[in-house]
DNA sequence: TGGATCAATTTGTCAGACAACAAATAGTTT
DNA sequence: AAACTATTTGTTGTCTGACAAATTGATCCA
């Protein structure tokens, strides 16, 4: 019954115990004094856990694929009870930092920026820019992109981004398959880029634009329209020429940018 | 002692009947059926209610600086208990969508992309990526911003500008107040640019920098040749010259970028 | 050795309670 | 009567304890 003796305790205990000794060493030394400023309202302890576990991970401390302590533990070692401990916890699994299932423990998710725009989209889709913000935004960072794939992709990248172009033209009365086509379509330019960032952010700007599209993609005429702008775009890439598959993407984002407005012109709510 | 008729428990209730329909409202219906799918593991309750709250923030039926109702309220609302609410809440306070003062009711934050950027900035500097690709993103997205702010700046905009990069030449020697003239020049940079996703985006990019470049403003020479930078920038926006300033931006970056991979070899970890 | 069964572990949720703080009310003073 | 102060009420922050649901790991059997 002596757990502390029993091996597969040890290692637990092991984990454990290095858990508590980063949690003091993440401390910071408290800002010094109060007369820094007035505006130190005392943040809840869930926050500053919060904050505690995302620094434990940007100092490597806690690494992708790591099994966190169970609850119980991890409330000893922050010195606090469940509840708070879960916000924190909570919190950052919404953020796709962590990732928890019933009767496992929490895991530190493989952080890859696709996994972590969830917040990012949040902020797209909640705040209220202007249309032409957005699109502007996006198109400097498509473009971009596109002219990266233009310059970099492999021959398997190519190839891939030329047929998922091609591809569409299977879908032209399918507006619910073409919006996966095009995803897919910029998904490989995307990737062909190899910027994870900017496809990253991309990505976001992408997504926010999705229920709106989805009423722009059903209006006649617009698909084929797409689809042969994506041909063009995959062709130049396919070709390696960078000034003109940035043209052409010039001209599909206009496009979009045209067909999304009118959509939402023409459902107002 | 009936409350029901006092006026000031029926404005309280009224709200809270409000809530409850909003909440009905916003209740998608089921997802058909089960097949579907067999990738739905059944969201924890806390997350299902997170995004409840943020579909009501994103259809306008919770705007800006709206004043919640009780966590008892919303309980009821959602048929859930505090532990799971408050996880919720947290979490969306800790994304910048939500405030919170013990005592006080939640609001709804003013949901500005700068607030909500505080997410984003997490996704940044947790995942590890290339530094090569964050300077890569940085300066397109940067560059775009110079272009826009020497196109688009008001008189009072330019004049910010080229004070905050004279002013930087009475810093020389101090580090601290180097960073924050410098932080201040963006800043101002940005704004002149006016879009604020592209702002708040290159806010996300130059904050995670900024403990690196800590060590870097601190090697010989380096604030010097910022500060000349600066100025070249503000002189180009000053002009409306939006090719010289890019180019200028340009230089500006690379010097950064170098500088920083300099500092983070010279300090290892 | 391989697979199925079962118990222990762990997260998910609920309930109730109290402390800390903010807001609203009532009371007092000028 | 108006302004300031004290008190009361309301709300969030935190703790404790408990149970349900799911997973994990070990045991047992073939």
């Amino acid at each position: 019954m002596n757990k502390a003796n029993d091996p597969d305790q040890d290692t637990e205990g092991a984990a454990s115990d290095a858990f508590s000794e980063l949690v003091e060493a993440e401390r910071r030394p408290v800002p010094k004094s109060d007369l820094g400023g007035p505006k130190a309202p005392r943040r809840p302890i869930s926050e500053q856990v919060a904050n505690r576990i995302l620094a434990m991970i940007k100092s490597g401390n806690l690494k992708s694929g790591d099994r966190l302590p169970t609850e119980a533990q991890m409330g000893i070692a922050f010195g606090i009870s469940r509840p708070p401990l879960r916000e924190a916890l909570k919190a950052l699994t919404l953020m796709g930092v962590l990732e928890s299932r019933q009767g496992g423990r929490y895991m530190v998710t493989d952080l890859s920026p696709s996994r972590l725009v969830a917040p990012f989209n949040v902020m797209l889709s909640v705040s209220d820019y202007d249309v032409h913000e957005h699109f502007e935004a996006r198109a400097i960072v498509e473009l971009e992109l596109i002219r990266l794939a233009a310059e970099r992709a492999t021959r398997d990248q190519r190839g891939r981004i030329m047929q998922h172009a091609v591809d569409g033209r299977a879908f032209n009365d399918d507006p619910v398959a073409f919006r996966l086509l095009d995803f897919e379509f910029h998904q490989s330019l995307y990737e062909a880029a190899s910027n994870r960032l900017l496809s990253a952010l991309a990505q976001g700007l992408y997504d926010v634009a999705l229920d709106v599209r989805r009423v722009a993609s059903s209006l006649p005429g617009i698909i084929e329209t797409s689809v042969g702008q994506h041909i063009e775009i995959a062709d130049a890439v396919m070709r390696g020429d960078p000034g003109f598959a940035v043209a052409a993407g010039r001209r599909h984002l206009e496009h979009v940018r045209d067909t999304t407005i009118l959509a939402m012109n023409t459902t107002p709510r």
